[in-house]
RNA sequence: CGGGGCAUAGCGCAGCCUGGUAGCGCAUCUGGUUUGGGACCAGAGGGUCGCAAGUUCAAAUCUUGCUGCCCCGACCA
């Protein structure tokens, strides 16, 4: 992409409105515009990003066994009227009616739909387990969004609903979960610490939260420092693998203040471990049982012929809280780097020369062996200043660049990863090494 | 929903107190000079001053009502 046929709106300034760095960032790196409180637009750059993380959650539930499918965003009340919820959710649900006066609503979350879809469609344990997710646009009528996308009243969320014939089962299924939302987050560079949570009003006996940490987070936290440094990236889902990745997590300290006990923390986390920060929620799952299965009548025979209710679990995570989040953790204030998952292009191209010199020669050569190599550049062939060039791509934060001026040879290319030091490489260096990066095969 | 604040050009703001036909910086457009960390000169375009009513010869400015947005709190992925 040629930034001059792009469609990216820089702002100079931080809208008054922006009072956190991701707010801040992604309003004045074009990513997003509020369309009404809590209701944004995702702009070309920011719907880059939020399309990257989006396919990283879909690629990491598909090897967890998760089946994708997609419900609608609007509801009818009947549903949510069976499983007590119509009254019970309260003004957060956004109700509606149609033409005919009836009751529909704009789905704030899908365990009604899911069980209906569920009960209507299977019948027999030889189906079982059986875990679904969809991707999806939700409102919830917060009282009050504030900090951008990072609490919104519309969002995208990816919720994961699984389905058990016992218990025994269904823990199995909520493990798989929470091995993928450890991986998941891996991927996006952050580290996510789950924390035993509270159930709240979806219900059931056992939840976790995933909690990455931030200076900025809202709540705070307490950990101990080893949940930092257990990489599950080459752990696979075998049942054995799964059992021993979640028994070492569960083996060190972590709450949030609510579920803080001061005494657990001193006695038995070391002193040099004891870590206290911030922390932003990105995910969340909950195992709940037969809550939803029992009010909504959805049975399934069991090996006996026997009629049972299905174990069920719901697993969620903010796919468009990600992008603020990923810029809470990332962001230093004076640049942004995304990690190589997420970023909007693999690699810019900043040209500082003009119109038919060398260095626009070698800018325009280098950004087309690129895209052939599949490293979708976006190459800076505006007249601006090469200062202000600068600043906007340390606020737009591609994590690498290569700049291309009069100050070089003609096989010179200068190679920057953000906020490391620049190398002088040739072409060819520079793609293989960009290739590398990326892992793309020769 | 309680408490506080704001609403003037795309963004950031001044003007309001003391009423008199709307201004600054950035951004945008034209021409020129520049070009390695937010350039310079000259010119130009862009605003029914959130909406409605009232007071007045005259309202961005005063009064009332409404709407939207932001902040603090309770609530939440």
């Amino acid at each position: 992409m040629k930034l001059s046929n792009y469609f990216l709106p820089i702002l100079k300034e931080n809208p008054s409105e922006a009072k956190i760095k991701s707010h801040q960032l992604m309003l004045r790196a074009g990513m997003i515009r509020q369309s009404a409180s809590g209701i944004y637009s995702w702009l070309p750059m920011g719907f880059k990003v939020l399309k990257n993380i989006e396919q990283i959650v879909r690629e990491e539930q598909n090897k967890a066994g998760a089946i994708e499918l997609l419900m609608p965003t609007i509801q009818s009340a009947d549903i949510w009227k069976e499983s007590g919820r119509y009254d019970d959710y309260g003004k957060e649900m956004l109700r509606i009616s149609d033409r005919h006066e009836r009751d529909l609503l704009y789905g704030p979350t899908n365990e009604e739909l899911i069980t209906q879809i569920f009960r209507d469609n299977i019948k027999s344990y030889k189906n079982l387990p059986l875990m679904l997710y969809h991707i999806q646009w939700k409102f919830r009528d917060e009282i009050r969004p504030r900090f951008g996308v990072m609490r919104c009243r519309e969002f995208l969320m990816k919720d994961t609903y699984s389905f058990d014939v016992d218990k025994a089962t269904a823990e199995f299924s909520y493990k798989k979960m929470f091995l993928s939302y450890l991986k998941t987050f891996q991927k996006f560079e952050l580290n996510a610490i789950p924390m035993k949570a509270e159930t709240g009003p979806i219900g059931g006996d056992l939840s976790h939260e995933f909690i990455i940490l931030a200076d900025t987070g809202e709540s705070e936290v307490f950990l101990d420092k080893n949940l930092l440094d257990i990489d599950v990236n080459e752990v696979d889902y075998s049942e054995k693998n799964i059992n021993e990745i979640i028994e070492r997590f569960s083996k060190f300290y972590s709450a949030t203040d609510e579920k803080h006990d001061v005494n657990e923390f001193e006695n038995n986390v070391s002193k040099e471990n004891q870590l206290r920060t911030k922390g932003i929620e990105i995910g969340h799952i909950f195992y709940f049982g037969d809550k939803y299965s029992k009010s909504m009548k959805a049975l399934v025979n069991n090996k006996e012929g026997k009629n049972i209710n299905p174990q069920m679990g719901s697993y969620g995570i903010g796919v468009s809280r990600l992008p603020a989040a990923i810029i809470e953790a990332k962001y230093n204030g004076t640049f942004m780097k995304w990690p190589k998952t997420v970023t909007p292009f693999k690699v810019a191209i900043i040209n500082l020369g003009k119109n038919g010199d060398e260095a626009d020669q070698k800018s325009n050569e280098i950004y087309q062996n690129l895209i052939n190599a599949n490293l979708d550049p976006i190459l800076d062939d505006t007249s601006e200043n090469p200062s202000s060039k600068f600043k906007n791509f340390d606020l737009i934060g591609i994590p690498y660049q290569i700049i291309i001026g009069s100050k070089l040879k003609k096989d010179e290319f200068e190679f920057k990863e953000i906020g490391e030091e620049k190398l002088i490489l040739s072409k060819e260096e520079v793609i293989n090494r960009l290739k590398e990066i990326y892992n793309i095969d020769k």
